[in-house]
DNA sequence: CTCGGCCTCTACACGACGTAGTACTACTCG
DNA sequence: CGAGTAGTACTACGTCGTGTAGAGGCCGAG
């Protein structure tokens, strides 16, 4: 899957804050205070969306954008892919749950037995 | 933090599966089915000690080369890393939890309460 | 018909990584 | 003691991903 760039990153940002979808223009009115030219933007956009991570609807001549799946989604995906370079996901597994703060391991533990009750 | 190119993972996985520390010719013999240069494999070594991957310690003229860190703890950070690019830590958790196939489930959970009992 | 906006295409610089050559040093065997 | 060998440091080059953007084309509004 691979991990995106710092310029892309911001884009996908703002993309997962907005339940709308928005064109090329309105990223880069949000994106304001970086300065870029916007075909930058543009460009940026075009590359996500051939990436997978946006998909496009047309809106008059212009492209709407829009997270093809959620940040969190995005994020667990990661976190899986890390796991998957370990010969042994038990173990990094254990370690993990060591390592996250103790309110995570709350979290984490409550969204377990939820899945267990289920 | 930043995630290793291949060949950089591939020596990564040789140091990390020995526990004696390996000099650069060692790391290449057990690498052979690439068929590198030695000092392809110098060359590596060294970037990874120079991003603290590795550290290195004389051996008569040679180095011996050992992992700064366990793969399972470097596969934690990594895992922790993708947790941190997300506003709400609290769903992208919720997501990964709900995400691990059972087993994992298992596992973790089984790590969690260890935690608690401490 | 013309202008402004939006698009597509193309491009370039830079850094990371895979890959390796060259040159220097020092031990080792005859 | 001289030559080969192993090991090192330094340098280099091609490629790819990413940030950044210009040039030029198309189309709707006035």
């Amino acid at each position: 899957m691979k991990g995106l760039g710092e310029l892309e990153r911001s884009i996908m940002d703002i993309l997962w804050a907005h339940n709308a979808p928005l064109t090329a223009r309105e990223v880069g009115r949000l994106i304001a205070d970086r300065d870029l030219a916007p075909t930058t933007v543009m460009t940026v956009l075009d590359r996500l969306t051939r990436k997978g991570f946006l998909n496009r609807t047309r809106d008059g001549r212009a492209w709407r954008y829009k997270p093809g799946e959620s940040r969190d989604a995005y994020v667990a995906e990661l976190m899986l892919e890390a796991l998957d370079m370990t010969g042994d996901r038990s173990a990094a597994l254990t370690r993990f749950a060591q390592t996250v703060s103790g309110s995570e391991a709350e979290i984490l533990r409550k969204a377990l037995t939820e899945l267990e009750e289920e």
